[in-house]
DNA sequence: ACAACTTTCGAACAGTGTTGGAGAACGCTG
DNA sequence: CAGCGTTCTCCAACACTGTTCGAAAGTTGT
């Protein structure tokens, strides 16, 4: 079967969401074709071009995956459901592949058309929402940047928590009382995304 | 000399402000300390922990920078200004080394003491400033997760924007009027990360 | 059928992180 | 000082990586 960019693309993908992004390499991309490793450089000009494509794939599902959680809104929405619907939409596309975050993180600098996607439509919403123009631009970058950063840190987190010794435990909470107590009560990570979003749009409704 | 923990960070913090995040190799590192590759791996269990090192030395950094900048606030300033004054602190610091908000992005899952101070300190303002309890943590996380994911996405900018043609750059417009248009005015990057800080404190106020 | 072009192959290059055994340097007892 | 054990360093090797390039194969138009 002939290669193109688009079937790169999807072996591309397939093998991220197995080995994850530091171990993606293109001879597994060409195996997943049944084809060599330099037969990808016809086609794409190199690992970079490759990430970004993917990458831009990633934002393209999130968008459409927003499009249809904004859909299922209920007509009384507030601005502020519709701006968690678009974040909570984009996080569960990125979380769908392993290591997603990365990728998104890594690639830009490149203009990505699913990205613009993405920005465009935050942009969109929050005008309607009546905010000041010039303050737009800086709301949805920060959005957009919060969510990405909120589920890299997310799935950097080990699967096996780092065991921790009896006496590294106390050294740690006489050294951070507060960060090691009451607070941060190891919320779910759920509960955690939705606040840290209504938490930003009460920011945003301060600027009308 | 003899080789030590110190020195390897010391050397790897050297070639990475050099050479970059990606082109940071243990061979280089080696190199610079006039000695084999090999022999790091004495002191160092491999290239990802001493990534962290390197990633806990800064926020080290980070958090002299934070303490300074506080001692110079006037008396009268608010718990808004103490958030700002350690946000930037901590922009400061990372945009100190290229490519440090990479090594930020990519090394958490180790719990590094000079990250916690960062939180710690930052939860300390927090409560000052009269919060709830129970939500200075999201807090806390949400504001340090968007100054890595500022200067990341800052770094990330190529040196030389992409060459968009004419025609390009038409279809852009018609496809993005927002984002290309009147809105997100191309603002300087400071001027951005100071209102976004700002955005955060006003959402924050709300909790109250 | 021939030529021109597009696409694929497969070997090669320089470089990577990491390992393991041989050896040197060191500090300590007798 | 000699001997010993531990700590540290060297160096060659391994299995990989991204990428390049000339030759071969396949495809298309005339």
């Amino acid at each position: 079967m002939k290669l193109t960019r688009e079937r790169i693309v999807d072996a591309g993908m397939a093998v991220f969401a197995e080995v994850g992004y530091h171990n993606l390499s293109m001879r597994q991309v060409a195996d997943r074709l049944d084809t060599h490793a330099g037969s990808l450089y016809y086609h794409v000009r190199g690992k970079d071009e490759l990430l970004a494509l993917m990458a831009d794939r990633v934002c393209r599902q999130a968008y459409d995956a927003g499009t249809e959680a904004l859909a299922a809104l209920p007509p009384a929405a507030t601005w502020q459901d519709h701006v968690a619907a678009q974040a909570t939409a984009l996080r569960r596309s990125i979380k769908q592949h392993p290591g997603g975050a990365r990728l998104l993180a890594e690639s830009p600098g490149t203009l990505s058309t699913g990205a613009f996607s993405l920005m465009e439509r935050l942009l969109g919403t929050l005008v309607d929402a009546g905010l000041p123009h010039d303050q737009c631009g800086v709301a949805a970058d920060t959005l957009l940047s919060h969510v990405t950063g909120f589920v890299l840190q997310e799935q950097n987190q080990p699967t096996a928590p780092p065991a921790v010794t009896a006496e590294l435990h106390a050294e740690l909470c006489e050294r951070f009382p507060l960060l090691m107590g009451p607070l941060a009560p190891r919320l779910d990570q759920d509960e955690k995304f939705t606040r840290s979003v209504r938490l930003l749009c009460a920011g945003f409704a301060t600027l009308s």
